[in-house]
DNA sequence: AAGCATTATGTTAGCGCTAACATAGCGTGT
DNA sequence: ACACGCTATGTTAGCGCTAACATAATGCTT
């Protein structure tokens, strides 16, 4: 055994070219620690030596590693979000809401989009926890078994979203969706209607929504109604197409709740090509109102329900765990609105 | 010094409770970097031993924990994208695109959305980097000077979005703004039009298809035109009041082109409101043929610019990149076609 | 049967940072 | 003058994984 020559260590990994932490402190004059420290909690030093470590970083133009940082200190300060989709969508601005309060909080947000495929959540939720995100947002509050159980074992704050439930994997952010169906179901039947139809995509949400609005109907005297589950979720054009299956399954509907707006909106053009009246000889409703359903002609009914909001409060609530803080409510019920326009 | 007691390390870490590749190798009866390669590089193990290995992380519930992972090969598997905005937006379906083919390669997307704002551009750029991404994805091609310096110096594939140049910071996939803008001003212009109007964001695309707009107009003997930046970007409502604020400018206009379908669809429902015909009294026009522009009544003239194809083309970029190959083109030009419809 | 390439597995030493503990320096009260 | 608490800074030992090199086992050539 021979004693190492100096300065050539006999293994050395090609590492970045850029500038460690170790020359900053060499050049400050101070150890590590202390950069450290002037740069994740910097009252923790002295105002002199945060400069002298502040122009040192500037002098090297060091960009601290937050890979070797969270590793050390099991702390990612990234949050996962996963939703079906963010196109044309109404998780869009959940994400938004979202994204900006964790930004806030100094957090950055993993996104996945499963296709409102199920599977495909199973495999991003086990990506993202391998990836050791400090928290992570899913939507809806049904999933597979052994997503359920990897997030419950996770040990990191989990929060379902729009929808509710009493027993969630660990908070939840949302609001009623049989409620909300039965509410635009008593809505329509209130105005009068009597022969409905429901048309949404197939994911849990809208057979929340369905379950509702069916137990309202079936609830009313003289009351029926046809309902599809549409294989594509959320698109314009779905939404015409759904409105001409549910015509000829029933032409005399005087009634029609979309499970979401971009479904309405499509209903509503096709409503105008067909020269159908909306509302005289059909009603037409959307779900989540958004932006377009106030501007378009005519402006459409639908059901408010936050989506913003829910992103936020799934943030705020994210943050105040990570904080330490409890969570004195872990169930919220951000409620929903059915808003009364023109098409309904 | 005594020598350490067996079994008691002086010194522990709070470490999750959840196991190590460590428990996974000895259950398994190899050694760690068997594991390893096991999970990341299946065929470099014997179909034998990755049979054990697999059984011994499945007993387990053994995740491996990425971040570490990351550090030891100065790899991350997450490219990350910065856009302004992806609510009802043209950029949502670049997200999509990206999104879905990194996942195909095995990648994760970090979001960044910066509302707009350059300054959180630049802030973004430099958490991104400090994270170590594999690759970046930025929209436009304006960028501050420290912001390019930071992507240059970074030495990970950067692509440019929703534009074109000459020297992109590193690749780029997008179309010409200028001549999309000249396109459509000519279009306009041979449908005999000779008062337009343009309004869109104050972001460097939107000037772009402004320069454009304005050499074609100007070249054009008794054309005119006049023009409006917005503050906020891209909102049904804001197309609204763009149209409400150029035909204060000039009630004459015969046509208007809005920088993005938002805004134009928002004029649309303004012109219904208004009573004012589209096109007979008014030429609209909008840009990117989001997917409402076909359907809404009348259809939009625009702008197809192949959202997603930009995302799509992003990813492989990076994917050919990050898999050691080299582009051969690293200029891409997707091209844009002007869309004729009803509308205009 | 020796020589060599190839495949399968192991050993060692980090990757760049921070937790945990250690220590030095200083003001304060008694 | 001394213990005490407090602030500022330092030392040590990892966090959990993989690169790089090392070695053993196997097949194939001549």
């Amino acid at each position: 055994m021979s004693i190492e020559k100096l300065g050539t260590p006999r293994k050395r990994r090609a590492s970045a070219a850029s500038s460690r932490m170790e020359d900053v402190a060499s050049l400050a004059g101070v150890s590590m620690i202390t950069v450290s420290r002037a740069i994740n909690s910097p009252d923790k030093v002295s105002p002199a030596t945060r400069a002298r470590v502040e122009a040192a970083i500037r002098k090297c133009g060091y960009v601290p590693n937050l890979t070797a940082g969270s590793l050390a200190s099991n702390k990612s300060r990234i949050v996962a979000a996963i939703v079906p989709t963010i196109d044309n969508s109404i998780f869009a601005e959940t994400i938004r809401g979202l994204s900006e309060t964790l930004a806030a909080g100094g957090y950055q947000l993993l996104l996945g989009q499963t296709g409102y495929d199920e599977h495909n959540e199973e495999a991003m939720v086990a990506a993202f926890l391998g990836r050791r995100v400090d928290g992570i947002v899913v939507t809806g509050i049904d999933h597979s078994a052994l997503t359920r159980k990897r997030l419950r074992q996770a040990g990191i704050p989990v929060v379902e979203t729009w929808d509710l439930t009493d027993r969630p994997i660990d908070m939840v952010a949302g609001f009623s969706n049989i409620e909300a169906g039965r509410a635009m179901a008593r809505y329509l039947l209130g105005k009068g209607h009597r022969r409905l139809g429901f048309a949404g995509g197939a994911d849990g949400r809208t057979r929340a929504r369905l379950a509702g609005f069916t137990a309202a109907v079936n609830a009313t005297r003289g009351a029926r109604f046809q309902h599809l589950l549409l294989p594509a979720g959320t698109s314009f054009h779905g939404g015409r197409e759904a409105l001409g299956a549910l015509l000829a399954l029933d032409a005399g509907l005087d009634a029609i709740f979309l499970s979401n707006d971009a479904l309405a909106v499509g209903a509503l053009m096709e409503c105008a090509r067909r020269r159908i009246r909306v509302p005289q000889d059909l009603a037409i409703a959307g779900f989540a109102d958004l932006d377009i359903a106030a501007e378009i002609e005519p402006a459409l009914t639908t059901v408010q329900v936050g989506s913003r909001k829910i992103g936020e409060q799934a943030g705020q609530m994210l943050l105040a765990r990570l904080g330490g803080r409890t969570v004195n409510n872990p169930i919220r019920d951000l409620g929903f609105a059915v808003v009364p326009r023109a098409s309904a």
